[in-house]
Formats: C-alpha cells, structure tokens, sequence
DNA sequence: CAGTCGTGGGC
DNA sequence: TGCCCAAGACT
C-alpha cells in the first residue's frame, strides 16, 4: 500500500510536526480513490513520496504530512504569500513577507494600516494593483467574515485579488480543503506528464481535467510538490528529467521533448517608450507626487512626470538640466526616461509633497523612480541654483 | 479573449 | 545584450 513507501523528511519545522504518527500521516495519503486508474494514483503517490524527502522549507507552508498549524493567522499568512507570489519568485518574496508578517502579523492589524505605508512597504516588489487589492481583501475580511478568513473556496474567490489559482491556493494550504490548485508550474507539470500540444490559453480546460483525475486526498501536499517539482526538476528549461519522479508516468518525457510544454501563443514585439520625469530640488528637499490608484504604478510615490505616450510640459519654466536616461523594462514595453533636473532656492508652489533627500531611500518609490533618484543624486554639481 | 500591469535573475 | 521567465488578477 502506498503509506509504508513513506518515510519521515530529514528536517520538520512547525509544531508538532515531528511527533505526528506514521499512522496519522497516512490518512492524507492517496489511498485507493475508486475513480482514479491504478496509473493515476501511482503518479500521486511517486510524487508524494518524493516531496516526502524534497519539500522546500518556507515560512508560509506547512511541512509535507503534517496537520495544518494551529496558529488561528495561518490563512492570514498563506494568502498574504499567495498575493505575493503572484508572477514573483520566491527569493524575491522572502523578505517582503517577513516585513509584512512582522508589522502585520494579522488581518486586522492590516485592515486597519494607512493606505500609504501599505504601498511603501511593497515598493520593489512590483505589480502594484496587489497591494492595493491587498487592503481591500483584507478590509473586506474583516467587515464581511468577522476578521477570519473563509475557507471556501467560491467565498475567497470574491474576495479582490483573489482570482481562481490563489482561491485554490488558500482554501488547500490554510484550510486543508481539497482543491485543484492550478498555476504556471502545474500548467509546466501537467502539459509535460501527459504531452498536451494545445497552446495555452486555450489548453487549461484539458489540464484542468486532467489534474482533476491526479489530485489525491492530500491536495495541499500534492500542489507544493507540483510547485517543488517545476522548481526545481520540471523547470522551463533543461528538466531534469533523470531526476524526476514522475519520469515513468511523462508523455513528453517519453518523447523527447518536455521543453517544448507548454505551448504558449507567440510573443508581441516589445515597443520601446520614451518619457520625462523632473528632479526639482530646493532646500535639500525633492518634490515627490502619488500617482493616480489606477494604471502604471498606480499610487504609487514618484517623481513628477509625463504619461511616456505624448508631450507634456514641464511643471515650472526655466533652465532644465539634462541629468540622463534611466533604461526601465516593463512587462509590455521598454522605457527610456530622460531625467531633468533643477535646483531652485526656494520651493515653488507645487502640488506633490517635499521629501529630504535623505529620506528618499525609504520613501517607497518603485523602481523606475529610484533608479531615475539615483542618477539624480550622482551629479548634483550638473545642477545650479539660481 | 487579449491587453495591462513590475521586477530581478538566468542564460 | 536581449529575451524569457516567475505561486495571476482584472478589465
């Protein structure tokens, strides 16, 4: 049977963990599900096993086998890493989540956190519309479901932010509900095991179908372990596939050419834009505005500049100073922005706020604006007051 | 459906 | 260097 193929993980964290009995691991395991074909469910358990003694350690996740913790914020703490993980490795969340954890170590202390120092704080991280989706999800939490959150997979789903993958997400890894957990790694996974040659989107109604006859009881375990797997063996280039231990069960293994899963659409060209922003200084003070909730780095802390799509004028006359260019790549185009500056001994009456240069490190500009800050303060003698 | 929305790392 | 990529959601 598939439980004696288990055996204990080399290191455990979490309470209680080590002390949890064979016997009681084995009930999450993938026991005979009538519907699934005896292929099938082996596929799971090699999958199993294999996490068993492969599991990343990681702050928002529980150990492989064990029972969720007891910690009432522990929902809290999985969605709060899901809405960071959207479309963001793991190295890059790290710290952005200890930050997060420690000054807002539950919903309700987020709900009730200043807009602006929840937007500086996730300054870096970029896709700024999770943080502001952020807030509401966690406000609505605690109007609408008494401050905890619903482990209901269709309830989450309405919460903002939370679309279908993070939905499954929390409802597996906080709740210990059996969900389908479908993101880029399982797409990789599962295209890969069973060679679907229909391009993405268009594919996903197969691999959700397909998946659907995979998933095993333990459903929070078999998705880390998809996501352990993609990570680390089935990754988007040179898989590893003598390593993988699902190498027996893969179509395109089998083939010769899991690189070639996912089929995506062809990419559009990338256009390059070009825009203006303005260094305005006086009195060892740099003008800073907040840019409108929506759109490109929407409300977000930056320094005054065009919309990158047309002309715009300068908000004050006089002699600018050409600083440089800040090179910046987004998603769907490419930036150059030319850096003009100017120093003036007294500060003009301009909307936005004043900030010390010394503080501007910590003032939670995205990165477009900070590298534009730092070519700024590299020459200060390009700037004359007048 | 297809476009919008950041950033840093790897090759 | 330039391109692809990473635990997607929203419109």
């Amino acid at each position: 049977m598939p439980g004696r193929r288990w055996r204990a993980p080399g290191r455990r964290r979490g309470a209680g963990a080590a002390s949890v009995p064979a016997v009681e691991i084995r009930v999450f395991w993938p026991l005979a599900f009538p519907c699934h074909s005896r292929r099938v469910t082996d596929s799971a358990t090699r999958l199993l096993n294999w996490y068993a003694g492969h599991a990343r350690t990681l702050p928002w996740r529980s150990p492989p086998g064990a029972p969720l913790p007891a910690d009432p914020d522990w929902p809290y703490r999985v969605w709060l890493s899901e809405i960071m993980l959207q479309q963001t490795t793991v190295a890059a969340v790290q710290p952005y989540f200890t930050a997060f954890t420690a000054r807002w170590p539950d919903v309700a202390a987020l709900a009730a956190a200043d807009d602006a120092d929840v937007m500086q704080a996730w300054a870096g991280l970029g896709y700024y519309a999770r943080a502001r989706n952020l807030l509401a999800c966690a406000r609505a939490v605690v109007r609408d479901h008494g401050g905890r959150f619903p482990g209901d997979e269709a309830v989450l789903r309405s919460l903002p932010g939370i679309g279908d993958y993070t939905a499954a997400a929390v409802a597996a890894f906080g709740f210990g509900r059996h969900a389908i957990v479908i993101d880029g790694n399982v797409e990789r996974v599962t295209t890969r095991l069973f060679a679907i040659a229909t391009p993405l989107p268009a594919a996903r109604a197969v691999i959700r179908s397909r998946l659907a006859a995979l998933v095993p009881a333990a459903a929070g375990d078999f998705a880390q372990a998809m996501m352990d797997l993609a990570g680390r063996i089935c990754t988007p280039r040179a898989p590893r596939c003598e390593a993988c231990p699902l190498r027996p069960d893969c179509a395109a293994a089998a083939a010769g050419n899991p690189e070639e899963y996912p089929v995506k659409p062809p990419r559009r060209a990338r256009p390059v834009r070009h825009g203006t922003t303005w260094w305005i200084e006086a009195g060892g003070a740099v003008l800073t505005v907040v840019r409108p909730a929506r759109g490109l780095l929407g409300g977000m802390r930056a320094l005054p500049s065009c919309d990158w799509q047309g002309k715009a004028a300068p908000p004050l006359p006089g002699d600018w100073h050409d600083l440089g260019t800040v090179s910046h790549g987004f998603t769907h185009f490419a930036l150059q922005l030319q850096v003009l500056g100017q120093r003036l001994a007294t500060r003009p009456a301009l909307d936005g706020d004043w900030l010390p240069i010394s503080q501007l490190d910590g003032a939670g500009l995205p990165t477009l604006f900070a590298k534009a800050a730092v070519l700024a303060r590299s020459q200060p003698d390009r700037m004359e007051a007048r």
